[in-house]
DNA sequence: ACAATAATGTGAGATATCTCATATTTTTAT
DNA sequence: ATAAAAATATGAGATATCTCACATTATTGT
């Protein structure tokens, strides 16, 4: 993690601008930080000083569990807020957050804004409105993988992540977001090109045929 | 539902004060409804005129998916806000809300309120710490569940469901909760009584083995 | 008090998913 | 350039969990 110096960290304030977020000005308390690809944020158990907005950069949000096994609670995607809940309550970060690729944030100082924040209608409605977002789609992707097979849901994150009808996503992180093992996620891709929904090309894996993949995907489009 | 006259709403009014969650006089807002055991208190795809506080009672939070299968998101209970989300987004209900037992809630009408409410600190602040309060403990759940095996689950859930050493749960609900078929449920059951962790005992089951169950329970704990 | 509905209980067979072992290829760091 | 680490790949066997069918026992509404 680095500060970013004054005048690149000022570029990135202008160009994403979050003044409309607060209704004092906080320009005075910004800094900007970059993160490399695969450092951590968050630590799991550890304190933090900061309060985010991730402005480029993708990341992860997982938890370690007793048993050793991890669970990959979120992909993080810029825009987002990042550390939200611990200025709410004052705890310690039960999660950990770690970069997919290089990021840039904006960090707020939670002990020097704390109060100004808690007490800011605007701040706090923002920030409501991104919880109750938040809660909404993590609801939604929990119930599904509880309510549908891979099968189902697989071929839903498919369609979503391809890309000209070409997906090429990285199964290790595939398989963590989705809530199966490594090898079943394989397993169910190579029943999809058993049955010529999908061929393998290159690094990844041409849509065949679309419409079955949309019947499967059902409703459970994340 | 029911709408309770002035003087019997007044007096839950005044049992559960709720003033000091904003920083205007809300009583002149507020009504007293009583919901009725298994009423709807959101139906799904609907609109509602109210948010709600629940100040007694117990109720359950799911969503029908469209392959007809149901899944428990949450057992709502006092006391708790319904319908946060719909005064922050404006959306019609995703998710319905039907009660377990009879239950008393506050009711504030939100055609009425609402710009008051998203422009109050003192409320706004409370939501944001209730919605996140709930994103944390239902990651919690929901991470636990794809984890950990129901025999883990299971354990711990009777270890916090108990009392006096005696689990008398209601195995419709609570393979809902936990998010497995009633049969499964119903077949871990029958593995602890073998195991000697548990002995039925009239509609229920005493607790013979807690230090075993403790240590399944692991820190599966909800 | 009786019918309807909900909750409980059990068997048998299917399947979705996991674990572990092991090999190859690609990417990353020095 | 090379070693180390990460990602891909596949097989075989285990198991956690599901579906469906059906019987019994409570609970509820009228």
């Amino acid at each position: 993690m680095r500060k970013l110096p004054e005048a690149e960290g000022l570029h990135y304030i202008e160009k994403y601008p979050i003044s409309p977020f607060f209704s004092f000005d906080i320009t005075p308390y910004l800094h900007v930080f970059e993160f490399d690809k695969g450092e951590f944020i968050f630590q799991e158990q550890s304190f933090s000083d900061y309060l985010y907005y991730m402005i480029e950069g993708k990341a992860k949000l997982y938890i370690t569990h007793k048993n050793g096994k991890v669970s990959l609670i979120d992909f993080l995607s810029s825009p987002t807020f990042m550390g939200e809940m611990e200025l709410l309550n004052e705890e310690r970060y039960s999660k950990g957050i770690q970069t997919v690729t290089k990021t840039i944030c904006l960090a707020v100082p939670v002990r020097e804004v704390r109060d100004k924040l808690l007490a800011d209608p605007i701040f706090l409605k923002i920030l409501c409105l991104f919880l109750s977002q938040k809660a909404t789609s993590m609801t939604a992707k929990y119930t599904q993988n509880q309510a549908y097979p891979l099968e189902n849901r697989l071929a839903s994150f498919i369609l979503m992540s391809s890309d000209q009808n070409f997906y090429k996503e990285k199964h290790t992180e595939v398989c963590e977001y989705l809530g199966v093992s490594y090898r079943h996620l394989l397993f169910v891709l190579a029943q999809f090109c058993e049955a010529g929904y999908l061929t393998k090309h290159n690094r990844g894996f041409i849509l065949e045929d679309v419409e079955t993949l949309k019947q499967l995907a059902l409703e459970s489009q994340y």
